[in-house]
DNA sequence: AGCTTTTTTTAGCCTTGCCTAAAATAATTT
DNA sequence: AAATTATTTTAGGCAAGGCTAAAAAAAGCT
């Protein structure tokens, strides 16, 4: 039977398996804070359940049904954070923390109403996709880092790697929105900073490491567009 | 510190507050199909958290501290209904359910941006009062059972008394929603049931029970409006 | 008043999910 | 290869919130 906790450790790990390939235990206790015997124990209740495969020191993975669940609740997870942004008008930055309890929340039914009155949004306050109800959720896009731009490309901001409050408050703080067009001023060698200049011609500095979570597409030179 | 246990228990106790006067364990029993020995024990949790004043084998009532927290969740409950119906166009036998999650998710800030985003609706789609951000819920309106009107009246259905499910089906296959007016067209002494006339001008009788559960307001009798 | 029934509490147990500490295993170094 | 370090598991607890069964108290009856 499903509950708050498994869902999030089934969500924990399909994200962990995206990014990482395999999924350690000690993944596990960073992606949900908590201690090695609880995932220890925890992996034991999925694996009974059917929703992992768990070979004891080797590691684990979804079963298909396990990802169904993992999906299921992402998805939740990514049209409620729609639904905080576009309708009651939250900002990218408070909105994991209550996404983090609604997505357990509701059926499939309550969850294609959501989806319909939201217009089938494709992408979440933070850039990332939303799985389908069928469970498809390859993303298409082709992202890549800012911190790989190259002088004189013209930018849009479509996602971030971390989507943590500090560095969407951060982010906020530079007037860095999803969506925005940037235009790569001057590429600095020694620290790997860039002049990045605005659409009102205004102009930052950005650091390595503020470049390296911005995933931005880019966009033709010149167009207007 | 408030859990979903906690909160609901609250709510019941605030219900069972308003509709009885004073609240047993049996009542709780009863509203939260539970067994007694649970209720003793939560009773004891609430009161060691200042929310109730519990002595044994005497009966409990809600603090100032534990009125607030049940009337807060309460107020997410009914948002979170008008929500459903209003936005996500679900019928109201079926929402119950999930507001009964619902209302455990979000603070202050975000329920009270749910209510502006509902236009602050002043009741629920039972019919039943919201109570508002400072937990004034008077209700003001003057309603009596459908089953105390006399022939000639016009009445327009404005709450419920039992928001069960299988009441609300019941009134859903009657045609029988809330603001609809009808006129009563005859009072059968015999087993105290009505016969009804719809704006459209079709009958229908109903049963005394089923009147005793409608909330209605007396009209002008002859008014257009 | 005395007996019976209902209500409430106590006692004891269970499940979920978390924890720490220690033991076992795997991975890295030297 | 042996020693060290890191990871994972086991063992043993704990808190919340359920449950049943039995005892205690209150209420209702005769
Ligand atoms: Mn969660
Ligand atoms: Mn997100
Ligand atoms: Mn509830
Ligand atoms: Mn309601």
């Amino acid at each position: 039977m499903q509950t708050i906790s498994r869902e999030d450790y089934l969500k924990a790990i399909l994200k962990i398996e995206e990014e990482a390939g395999s999924v350690s235990n000690q993944a596990l206790v960073e992606k949900l804070n908590t201690r090695p015997a609880s995932v220890t124990n925890m992996l034991h209740t999925l694996a009974a359940a059917g929703w992992v495969e768990h070979e004891a020191y080797k590691g684990v993975c979804l079963t298909d049904s396990g990802k169904d669940i993992a999906l299921s609740t992402l998805r939740k997870h990514r049209l409620w954070e729609v639904f905080l942004v576009d309708k009651l008008n939250f900002s990218w930055d408070e909105v994991h923390q209550w996404a983090e309890d609604l997505e357990h929340v509701g059926d499939e039914e309550l969850t294609n109403r959501l989806d319909a009155f939201l217009g089938h949004p494709a992408f979440d306050p933070h850039g990332d996709p939303i799985p389908t109800a069928q469970g498809q959720w390859s993303d298409g896009r082709n992202l890549i880092p800012a911190s790989k731009t190259v002088e004189g490309d013209r930018i849009q901001l479509k996602g971030v790697v971390d989507s943590g409050e500090s560095y969407l408050k951060h982010l906020d703080g530079l007037k860095i929105e999803l969506g925005l067009i940037l235009v790569v001023s001057k590429s600095l060698d020694f620290d790997e900073s860039k002049i990045l200049i605005w659409p009102d011609g205004s102009e930052a500095s950005l650091s390595k490491q503020t470049l390296q979570n911005m995933l931005v597409e880019k966009l033709s030179r010149k167009g207007k567009e």
